[in-house]
DNA sequence: GAGCGGATCGAGGGGATGCTTC
DNA sequence: ACGAAGCATCCCCTCGATCCGC
């Protein structure tokens, strides 16, 4: 646990989204700040009921998410996302860890949010991605933390290659790159 | 100024959204949960996409608003229960046993005390509810009993899926939830 | 905590299936 | 005897981290 200070709107404001009884700021938080974008669609369509408040606090999300979208666009859309790769460099490293490290920093400098927000993975016990190395020593016996190169991350390392071939799948996907090219990457580990 | 306490993977996350530094967590909280009113209205009615996180935002938020107001007139009958619940991070949920505890997790948030009335139910030798784990477990061989999240009671855990979605089926219905919205739940299992 | 990589095996959880009971 | 309802065995799959090879 973590303490961290904010103004007193600003939690009163948060304790006023609270759901149900017992509930930690952390869940508040995590609802409130979604952090996992998804698929889409599905029979979401029988909203009915509208507020006021609603239909304000919709509409900024609708800009967050364009926002997002846009970004997304021309950072990734246009731009080959596969080019933050040097895959002739890559292949070359000696072991697959060594290479699954330089795929993961290549993820990150696509871009640093997109891989923040991409990189909440975890197994049955242990925590997968942490800016923490302590915090992954932590959740597990020997996992190995390594840094990733030029990013403030921290990856788990102690796994068998498929296992690392899952966890860039989920990075990348998550950070919404196409099929072949997630595919691109996997290989390469 | 306020003090709350969040999990350390969260205090990162948040961290890892500084835009400048000397930013405060105010700072970085109110950027992220757009809570700054204002501006905002605008001809927005253009937007189209609708992402389930939207979606789900505006459902607890409808919640919120409702029981604001409504404490003068209705109380949570006249809300639609299903609001209680994230279907899609349900959905998520990599098995059918997580979806389970979600689920009866959300109808306990609905009304902690119908929920108490409801769960009165048990097989022809086990237990399946109880505030208390030994009580479940003295009931049957490996019931398996599991925590309902948020919530002070533990449920049976070793069903196969048709017996989860009966229990649910149930409690729901003990609960006077409509027909059409228990299938959902059931569905969701 | 300091050698590193990672395949291999073991632990643990999920839940369908088959057995038991009424 | 037959069927329905319910229990829990047991298989499968996921994930952890030991341990061997380099």
């Amino acid at each position: 646990m973590k303490t961290i200070e904010i103004e007193e709107d600003l939690y009163l404001y948060i304790a006023s989204q609270t759901k149900h009884i017992g509930e930690s700021a952390s869940d508040i938080l995590r609802r409130l700040l979604e952090v996992d974008g998804q698929e889409l669609q599905q029979a979401q369509a029988e909203n009915v009921v509208v507020s006021n408040e609603e239909a304000n606090v919709e509409q900024e999300l609708v800009v967050e998410a364009v926002n997002t979208d846009s970004l997304a666009q021309t950072d990734v859309a246009d731009i080959d996302p596969l080019n933050y790769f040097n895959f002739s460099e890559i292949s070359e490293a000696g072991s697959s860890t060594k290479r699954f490290l330089s795929l993961l920093s290549g993820l990150y400098a696509i871009d640093g949010e997109r891989f923040a927000k991409a990189c909440v993975l975890k197994g049955s016990k242990r925590e997968y991605f942490s800016q923490d190395k302590d915090l992954l020593l932590a959740s597990g016996k020997t996992s190995k933390p390594q840094a990733i190169p030029n990013s403030p991350y921290w990856v788990i390392t102690n796994t068998n290659t498929a296992r690392k071939r899952h966890i860039l799948q989920h990075v990348a996907s998550e950070m919404g790159l196409q099929e072949f090219q997630i595919e691109r990457l996997c290989e390469a580990v």
